[in-house]
DNA sequence: TTTTTTAGATGAGTTCTATCATCATAATAA
DNA sequence: TTATTATGATGATAGAACTCATCTAAAAAA
């Protein structure tokens, strides 16, 4: 049993340093390890779901996930893209427990589910913890903060450059890579039509800005990806 | 001394309510309000400036500010707009020390300067008084989400329709009210052009759904403006 | 396999929004 | 006071982005 979990941590050596390292106590974490449940999600699910409570963290080691709000006459908006390591679901435990958007699975996942009422005992006695939290929130608010400011300011073909080099640097950390979004999902990133989308997408290959074979895309000029990006 | 203290304590409840009450000790308090300066900023002052390292959060006890951000090419947008009493900086005191935008007064304005360090050594000694500020950001996350996903979906009929009731509601808590922001500024706050901020105000009063005169401003029919900023 | 459905691609037409030019009025400075 | 500047207002034009229709290719289902 207790070498079954040193096994289990070892395997999952982020998970470890993550939440617990020089935040928390070993004891603390047998605490949140064992109230956690390891769980799989195959592409397409919904990890949290908009509007409902949450009882629950989601710490994913494997996998990638989407932050997808859809409005009242059903339009969606993907807010991010997050990759495993990471913890899903922190921005609204401490506020209220309503999620404000969904987590979908945008490839198959693998991750525990945290008990928040567990987590919160921990954070209640650990400042040094919590001072973690809030830096995670903090910077989430920051990171939603440039993205509003991003949307606000540039048109489609800046956004677009945008994300693109995003995805490359900090999601697939590759110049060449496979979307595991699909030209209607980009553009609910993008925050317009999928059509603009495609179109861009080609204006850019045919400047030879990038390769553009279906879902696979070579970054072939980054700096001039961050020109257009700029400028806007 | 100790007498003008307490004056000072019973003028200012507001301070008092937000920053000590349940959440810190009166020690704890003594330690804040010692270091804490009594400053007054006129309108147009900035508060706190983008790109400049925080050394202190402002209180302020009287009077309004916008949060807004400058872009390379001199753009301006308003991220919204907070009034007397409110804790303003506290976002980026955890995360790095670096305003992500800038706090400017829109109407002369009264507060406190309170120095981030002995913040953070309360933060430190203090788990209740941390979830406080954890639960401050996260529902300032939540805010600035929202803010993202209404810019995203709505053109700016519905985000001006939108943005006179938060002002009515949330700001001015009236449904007359006399707007202390430029059409300019209007805009920057809707992200969109001057003019069409000035057409669709006219619109709307060419309607009846509100009254515009100059800054002065009636809402006549919240409930179709509410119908207008939820159709988008 | 074939059929059906979904995703990607493209162009035309329309709507929305920004920009520009201009003017009137209000606020501020000389 | 007058002159100057900033703000508000309006219309015309150009550009950006969306929607719609259509088509092809790929994926999924029968």
């Amino acid at each position: 049993m207790e070498n079954n979990k040193e096994n289990k941590l070892d395997s999952d050596k982020n998970l470890l340093k993550l939440l617990s390292s020089q935040y928390i106590t070993e004891d603390e974490f047998e605490q949140l390890y064992d109230s956690s449940v390891i769980i799989q999600f195959k592409k397409g699910e919904v990890l949290l779901k908009q509007g409902l409570k949450t009882t629950h963290l989601v710490f994913i080691t494997k996998g990638m996930v989407k932050f997808n709000y859809q409005d009242n006459s059903g339009k969606n908006l993907i807010l991010t893209i997050a990759k495993a390591p990471s913890i899903l679901g922190g921005a609204n435990i401490f506020y209220d427990n309503i999620n404000i958007f969904s987590i979908t699975a945008i490839e198959d996942c693998e991750g525990y589910l945290i008990d928040v009422e567990k987590l919160k005992n921990i954070v209640i006695n650990n400042s040094n913890f919590t001072l973690k939290l809030l830096e995670l929130v903090s910077g989430m608010f920051k990171t939603s903060v440039f993205n509003f400011i991003s949307l606000a300011h540039k048109q489609v073909t800046g956004r677009i450059a945008e994300i693109l080099l995003y995805l490359s640097r900090s999601i697939y950390e590759s110049d060449k890579f496979t979307l595991n979004l699909s030209r209607q999902e980009f553009a609910e990133f993008v925050g317009c039509s999928k059509e603009n989308v495609i179109n861009t997408l080609r204006k850019f290959h045919n400047e030879g800005i990038i390769e553009v074979t279906g879902k696979h895309i070579i970054i072939n000029d980054p700096e001039k990806l961050n020109k257009i990006s700029k400028v806007g």
